[in-house]
DNA sequence: GAGTGGTCTAGACCACCCT
DNA sequence: GGGTGGTCTAGACCACTCG
């Protein structure tokens, strides 16, 4: 493992563990350095790590501080698709109401950047987060990238088997936001009423080389959901 | 100014003046380095800030390429609150309701991190993009920090104001988001039936010490208002 | 195997905070 | 002025892509 990522691991733990207060004091560079044996350049690269994820601040002439988020029970919006992550402590579920192979429509071929002659796996999915409805998922893959999937694969998180089966890793991501009354389709879904307020979001996942792999448009649960965005 | 950032903005330039597309391959490292005269480190570095910042993505052994944003109209979640940025080309502009000094409600005091004796100026405005509503915004300044606003200032972008004249930057920035029905008092400030749907985001702004100083309780126009977010 | 990006080092010097 | 984080360098070596 990569020196910068194991000491941001270390870090982070020693933050979680002694359950250090929002700007507790870390030790310095210099400390840092004679700690983990490494050059300055690693520890910065580690510390920026750890700044970019939110959490910890710097502060020049003064020292690197902890930062903790105020609020439980937010969903990062930095959160990678599906359920890899529970690490916040929530339980993800999913119950699959389709899998089907299809032609993708204009928009989907549009944001695949593929042409309506590829063959694309086409997923329809209810997520549940800690028992209760989080979203409702209609997810699309590029069948050229994403040769096979089944009912099995896709009850669990798509994600994890992408990257661990198949070795693809998905490098960088869009995503789109906008809200809109809940359409007659789509409420039952959620156990809403219709024109019941949601928030939809829309992701394109890339390879490390640019090209899309997946698109999804996503349809969160009003009162099941809320996230967090840290920015700097 | 910094090597790293004039150089970053150069190559943002170039590929804005050249209107490069998606995946368009920007020179190597190599390259780089010839042409700006600098070491390495400091062109990793550039590139670094461009990456986290959407603008390109970089593949090992193969090369940097451009990333560009396919939808328009988007808003960038990342955007640092009110209209400072109109990068984008949209024309924002605001209506004042009203500026007071208040004593903090528990919600305010938690959230600025600070006691129900401190004084802080609070602002409602309306604000418009390209004429259009686009949010009711409700903001809170502690006034040991932000010593003295007025009607004026707050007409305008309150952060420019803030940044230019009293030499304080935000440094970090924490923001919530829930969806929520429109409530019968904020409906006709943007002039929508109540019970429409609306995005809710709270933002919380820190100096570069840790303190908060600004929190915003902000309500989007639903049909004005869509946002975007790149992660990596 | 040539080309290209990523990690890591050791050290110089700068910018800022605090007392 | 002492301590602390930030920038920058020159160069070694590693990991990946692609023809």
């Amino acid at each position: 493992m990569l020196k910068y990522l194991e000491i941001a691991k270390k870090i982070e733990e020693k933050i979680q563990i002694e359950n250090l207060p929002q700007g507790a004091k870390l030790p310095s560079f210099e400390e840092l350095i004679s700690t983990y044996q490494v050059s300055k350049s690693t520890i910065t690269k580690a510390l920026a790590t750890l700044e970019s994820k939110g959490s910890i601040f710097q502060v020049r002439g003064s020292g690197i501080f902890v930062r903790r988020k105020k609020r439980k029970g937010y969903i990062n919006l930095h959160m990678q698709q599906g359920f890899t992550q529970d690490t916040e402590g929530y339980k993800l579920s999913s119950k699959l109401i389709w899998l089907k192979i299809i032609t993708p429509t204009d928009e989907i071929a549009s944001n695949l950047n593929c042409t309506k002659e590829d063959e694309v796996y086409a997923v329809k999915r209810i997520m549940y987060i800690d028992g209760k409805i989080l979203c409702l998922e209609e997810s699309f893959y590029k069948k050229s990238i994403i040769p096979y999937l089944n009912n099995e694969i896709v009850q669990d998180s798509i994600f994890y088997y992408i990257e661990t089966a198949l070795g693809i890793k998905a490098s960088f991501s869009d995503k789109y936001l906008h809200i809109q009354p809940l359409n007659e389709d789509d409420a039952p879904y959620l156990d809403l009423p219709s024109n019941s307020p949601a928030l939809h979001i829309d992701e394109v996942y890339f390879l490390t080389t640019g090209e899309p792999f997946n698109f999804s448009k996503i349809i969160y649960h009003y009162t099941h959901s809320q996230f967090f965005l840290q920015s700097n």
